[in-house]
DNA sequence: GGGAATCCAAACAGGGTTGTATGGAAACAT
DNA sequence: ATGTTTCCATACAACCCTGTTTGGATTCCC
């Protein structure tokens, strides 16, 4: 099984509070998977007893509605208002492409986490299943927007959402760079759109994904 | 936690075979997971003592191997073989359309398990991922024998798989008929290939799916 | 500084799962 | 028919995880 890389001491103060637990909880729900979400295997994170988690939370599933939580309050709707108020189609397309590279607007592994926990879990899944029609349908009223067919703005929202997830779902980020994946930016926008890239446009988002990648570095 | 559906009695004789467990632990797994691959809930569903199983495998881990080693045999290479061949761009489309649909030739539910699996296994991982790269691969390679450019074969490639993998992950059958699905046949072509269907060839295409499916009711 | 609230440690009880050991029943062979 | 092999039931030991209880240590507050 996968091994966890953060220590995740607690670096503020002695003593823990809720956070500290979510946001431990939260990586390894992230690296591990639902099931190692254990009181046991984040107080030997932590550095303390179960003591000090049944004093924060009521029970296990207490804590697992609160990552719950976080991530409606982080992933949700990121990506409907990404594509609210662009003015032109390649603003749009690009305005997505940008929240898929951000990893601070939209967190996909805790997506990822979510919808592997969701798949098990009838109640979990209807609140995925609708966040993610609400995705969809909002990339399909963008394409509308710019007079795409309804049927047609439809599935090209399908399309270029579901790839994503998939990109995501398949690690593909482990085996690519970033400058690699930018390489297919005139395709994925042909494939996407149906509709040719304009160099300009295509060179400057590619120099603004540099940049704030750099900046993110630093 | 979802419930398990097949009652999955040994209809053949009143000992088991070795392929009985293995075949009851496909269900669970595919229904609820890897972690709900129990041995004491494979003995209650087959109605037997866990001394049944541990005459059968030597651990739990013996059985998880075979169940990898049925995904190998079962989903390993219908995709690439399905395209080997084919004649014409359209009919190579339609016959990766027939894939998804025919779950007697490609299993999805047991693609996602596996998958689901893997992300959690380093060593499966690997294994899952060398098969996504085939799949990509065999139809990129399709895209460019009928004379698409290098880049936009493969990224054409990855956008028709990976949006049917992200369409059994969402679990979009669940709220689609075969029907609207077939609906959108004209749309979906567009978008992969990035021309118009023929509209015989496209109705052609809906009546064998039709009949195929008409002929698996009875 | 002393009392109260906050936070955590330690120990206990309960349930669940894996794997082993042993014996018995049923089928098979000669 | 009898002995052997095949297959499974039962009982046992070991481990892991959750939740509760009780008490102690620390901090806050007046």
């Amino acid at each position: 099984m996968a091994l966890l890389t953060t220590p995740e001491k607690p670096t503020t103060s002695a003593r823990l509070a809720a956070s500290d637990w979510t946001e431990c909880a939260l990586t390894v729900l992230k690296e591990a998977g639902l099931e190692a979400v254990q009181i046991t295997t984040l107080a030997k994170q932590l550095a303390v007893t179960r003591g000090s988690f049944y004093w924060h939370f009521d029970s296990r599933e207490d804590l697992l509605n609160a990552l719950l939580a976080e991530w409606r309050a982080r992933n949700t709707g990121v990506i409907v208002d990404a594509i609210r108020d662009v003015g032109s189609l390649d603003d749009g397309i690009l305005a997505l492409f940008s929240v898929w590279v951000d990893h601070t607007r939209f967190d996909p592994r805790l997506d990822q986490a979510i919808r592997d926990w969701a798949r098990h879990d009838e109640r979990l899944r209807k609140i995925v299943t609708a966040e993610d029609d609400a995705r969809v349908g909002a990339i399909a009223r963008f394409f509308e927007r710019f007079d795409y067919p309804e049927n047609e703005a439809f599935i090209r929202a399908r399309v270029i959402y579901f790839t994503q997830i998939s990109y995501f779902a398949l690690h593909v980020e482990d085996g690519e760079t970033l400058t690699q994946r930018m390489g297919y930016l005139d395709e994925y926008f042909l494939c996407f759109t149906g509709r040719v890239i304009d160099p300009d446009t295509a060179d400057t988002h590619r120099s603004l994904i540099e940049r704030s990648q750099n900046d993110h570095a630093t």
